[in-house]
DNA sequence: CAGGATCCCGCTAGATACTG
DNA sequence: CAGTATCTAGCGGGATCCTG
């Protein structure tokens, strides 16, 4: 009678419905849907899994070339509201203050980075796509 | 001397860089780190890799709840012409429009798919993680 | 009637300048 | 160094109109 973990977990599932709009886990995709919380997932992320690592503001905004300070504040407080990264300040002079994928922060970034590779892999396919199309269609 | 494949494979991932702003590639992360692309590839996609099927526009309209017509249209063009899904008329009446992954579309399917599932999965995580930080500091 | 183009408006991203 | 405040232009979104 004791329900399974699996049984838990399609019950979580079923809950939830992403294709509809007053559901709150599509508002939770349309938020992880954002290019800059993407990248802010993958720069803290790293390369690998056992890459990730602290990163302190100005090092994440360097990386993340064309991003605007209040892009970047505001996306980096919406992730830390959602308990994605955490925020830390070190008083010292100047003021330091870093920024760190938590546990959760980690699972997504598994997917994030799946999307930057992606990019990176498939990059010529798609503008030969392109390419394709134009000259089809002028 | 030969280059191997997986050299050849470890090249074209030097090629690009998603986080120089000024990459071909970083402009397709941003693209596709998209609340409506993810939506689009979800519903075209389906469940599993093997339930994705050609839709028609006011289907994937109505699976879509809150999408506008402008957004709709503006972004399935944008995903044609990067040749992830094709558009196909038939000369029906009234016409018929149908709209179809193409094997590259289906490959980020099963990124953005997994995104969906993310979010449908930790939801209630991030709702206890919002309530703790707002309940820390007001 | 399905499919989509056009116009208009409000919001928000983004650049710039300023502060603890 | 790590942000806030302010302003503007461009994009998202709804209403409306067009076409087969």
């Amino acid at each position: 009678m004791e329900p399974t973990k699996a049984a838990q977990r399609a019950q979580a599932k079923a809950e939830y419905n992403a294709f509809l709009a007053a559901c709150p886990s599509r508002r939770l995709l349309d938020r992880i849907s954002d290019k800059w919380v993407v990248l802010i997932l993958c720069a803290l992320g790293g390369e690998s899994p056992d890459a990730a690592r602290a990163m302190r503001y100005s090092e994440i905004s360097r990386l993340l070339a064309g991003v605007s300070q209040k892009m970047l504040t505001q996306t980096l407080r919406a992730l830390e509201h959602d308990g994605l990264l955490t925020r830390t300040v070190t008083p010292t002079v100047p003021i330091t203050v870093t920024y760190e994928l938590t546990d959760l922060g980690l699972s997504l970034h598994q997917l994030t980075g799946g999307l930057r590779q992606w990019a990176q892999t498939n990059m010529d396919q798609i503008l030969a796509n392109r390419e394709a199309h134009e000259a089809a269609r002028g």
